[in-house]
DNA sequence: TAAAAATACTCCATAGGTATTTTAT
DNA sequence: ATAAAATACCTATGGAGTATTTTTA
C-alpha cells in the first residue's frame, strides 16, 4: 500500500515527462508501452493525484506533474552520481581529510603542499587545525584527525601510527635586536649559554627540547629557562620583549617581528624534525596525502624559502 | 549487470550505516538478516568497492561508505519529500504562478493581494512581469503566463479565458500644476475638452480609450490627442511637461510627480475596470489565486488607498 | 479509421524468507 | 562458547512481455 516509491518509478515519470509519449518513453526505458502505462497509473494512485493529462492529441503534464519534474530531475541526477562518489572515495580522490599541524610547518612548506594536493584532489574536503604533539596524539586516539604534522622524529611516534620525516631543518638562534650578542659576527658558546632561554615545554616537542638541552650540556653549560611558550609566534614575541633568546626552526625566520634578529649557527649542530603522522592502516585519502607530501618534498627545489638568518660563527 | 541502483538499496545502506549491525538494520527495514547481507554484497559489487568493514567486534564504514553516507541521506530524504510536492501542487499550494499585470494596478491593491497570497502559499514560486493587454493576450496564447491583470471589462476578454472584475475605479483628471484649470474649483466640459489629451493607445486599453472618447463625444466635443503613451509613469511625466491633460485611474494619483495635480470629477461618470484574467480551465494554483483576489477584494476595507485627488465640480 | 493508450493474461527475475554453516573473539 | 555474518536453498510478488481492446481526434 504505502510502500516507498522506487527510483524506477521516478525514472519512468521522468522519461514520460520528457517525451510526452508512452510508446517512445517506454522504448527509451527499454520496455514496452503497456507496463509503462501500468507503472505510471500505479505512481499516480500512490501519490493520490494524476501527473499526466492523456488525450488523443498527446500526453501533457498536470500542474502536479510540472511541479514534480524539476525535483525528480535533480533526484535521478543525484542518484546517478552516487557510484562515482563511492569510487572516488575508495581511490582517495573524495571524502574528508582532517589534518592537524604544528605552527612551525605552517611557515614552511605546508601551504604549498596543501595547494598542490588540492589541485589533484578537488573533491577532498580538507579540515585543518593547528595543534601540538600531545593534542594530536589524543586526537588520533579519539579519531578526531586523520593525519598530522608534529615536531618529532618519525621513529618516536607510537607504533600504531605511521610516520614520515617531512622536514629536517636547522635551528637558528633568535635574539633581541638590542642585545649585545646581535652585533657580533662570532659568538662563543659560554656567552650564548648564559642567556636566559625561551623554549617549548617538553611535552609539546620533546625531541626539540631534548636536542637543545643536550647541546647545552655538551658544551658544559646548564641552560636557564626563562619562559616556556607553545606558539612560535609567542616565542618570537617574548624574544622581542627581551625575555631571552630562543632556538627556532629556520622557516620561522619568515616571521619578521621587529626587534628580533636571527643567527644561523651551523656549528651548533642543532636541527629539528617535523614528521607527518597518520593512523595505520592508512585509508585511501590519507595514503594519497602522504604520497603527495613525499613527492612534493623532493620535487620543487627546496631553497625557495627566503633565507633571512645571517650566518654567524660559533666558537667553544 | 549495470542496471541502475534502486532507492531500496540506498535505504538498506543507510540503515546499516546508522545501526552498524546487520540484524538490527534488517529488523528496522522489516526484513531478515540474510537478504540484507546479500543486498549489501550486491551493492558493493556493483559499486566496485566495499562499503563496510565486517569484523567480529562489529560493522564499520569504509572510507567509501563514509563519503557516501551524507549524499545518500540527502537522496533518501529528498525522495521522501516528492509525494508532498505532488500533493501540494495538485492542491494549488505549490508550483509556479506566472502573473502579468498592467502598471496601474501595481499602484493600487496588487502589492497587498500578493503579500496575502504569499502568506498562505509560501511554496508557490511567483513570477511577475508588467505587460499591456495585447502582450498578455499573446502570452496566454503561447502559454507564457498563467494569469494577468488587464485594463479591460471582464466581458470583453476572449472566450477561452476566465475573467473577474478585480477593480473598478473612477478616472481622475491629471493636469499640469501651472495650468489655468488647476486653480479653478469648478471646471466646464468645453474647457476640459479643449485641452490636448495624453492617453493610452487604443490597442493597449480599448475599453478605457473608448470610454474617454465616448464621454467627450457625449458632451459634443472632439478630443485632441496630443500624445499616446503606454506606461502610467510616462503619461504622468508628459502631463508634468505640459503636453496636455490625461484621464488616469484614481490609484495612479499615488504617483506624486511634481508639477502634476489631480482632480476628481465624479460628474464625468468616467470609470476604468481592471480584470483578472486566466486560462480556462484554471489549474489549481491559478484557481487559488483567483479565489484569494476575490476574497481580498471585499475583505480589507477598500478606502485604505490615500485619496490624493481634490474633488472638483464639473459643469456642462 | 488509425494511432495511441488501456486492459487482460502470462512469465520469470529477484527480493525476501527459513535453515544452516562459518567466523572471530 | 557464542553472537553475528555468510551461505544455501526455497517461495512468491510484481515488473515486464505479448495479445487485444478501447478511445478519440
Amino acid at each position: 500500500m504505502n510502500a516507498p516509491i522506487e527510483l524506477r518509478a521516478w525514472r519512468q515519470f521522468l522519461h514520460l515527462a520528457e517525451d510526452l509519449h508512452f510508446g517512445r518513453a517506454a522504448a527509451r526505458l527499454h520496455m514496452t508501452q503497456p507496463p509503462l502505462t501500468l507503472a505510471i497509473q500505479a505512481l499516480e494512485r500512490r501519490l493520490g493525484t494524476p501527473l499526466f493529462e492523456r488525450s488523443r492529441r498527446g500526453v501533457a503534464l498536470t500542474p502536479a506533474g510540472a511541479a514534480l519534474l524539476p525535483a525528480v530531475q535533480r533526484l535521478v541526477h543525484d542518484a546517478e552520481g552516487l557510484p562515482r562518489i563511492a569510487q572516488a572515495a575508495a581511490a582517495g580522490q573524495a571524502g574528508r581529510l582532517r589534518l592537524a599541524f604544528v605552527s612551525s610547518i605552517a611557515y614552511g612548506p605546508l601551504p604549498e603542499w596543501l595547494r598542490g594536493f588540492r589541485l589533484t584532489h578537488a573533491d577532498v574536503a580538507l579540515q585543518l587545525r593547528e595543534a601540538t604533539l600531545d593534542v594530536q596524539l589524543a586526537a588520533f586516539d579519539s579519531d578526531d584527525i586523520d593525519a598530522g604534522f608534529v615536531l618529532h622524529a618519525p621513529g618516536a611516534v607510537p607504533p600504531a601510527l605511521g610516520a614520515w620525516l617531512a622536514l629536517r631543518e636547522p635551528l637558528v638562534l633568535a635574539l633581541p635586536q638590542a642585545h649585545p650578542l646581535a652585533t657580533k659576527r662570532v659568538l662563543r658558546w659560554p656567552d650564548v649559554a648564559a642567556e636566559p632561554l625561551v623554549i617549548f615545554p617538553r611535552e609539546i616537542a620533546p625531541s626539540l627540547f631534548d636536542a637543545v638541552l643536550a647541546a647545552y650540556r655538551a658544551s658544559g653549560a646548564t641552560p636557564r629557562i626563562a619562559q616556556e611558550a607553545i606558539q612560535m609566534q609567542t616565542i618570537v614575541n617574548l624574544v622581542s620583549a627581551g625575555m631571552g633568546v630562543a632556538w627556532v626552526p629556520e622557516t620561522v625566520t619568515q616571521l619578521q617581528r621587529p626587534g628580533v634578529v636571527y643567527r644561523a649557527l651551523p656549528a651548533a649542530g642543532l636541527a629539528c624534525e617535523t614528521s607527518l603522522v597518520w593512523r595505520e592502516p592508512a585509508v585511501p585519502v590519507v595514503q594519497r596525502f602522504v604520497d603527495h607530501v613525499r613527492r612534493a618534498q623532493r620535487g620543487p627545489a627546496r631553497g625557495h624559502v627566503a633565507r633571512t638568518a645571517r650566518t654567524a660563527q660559533l666558537r667553544p
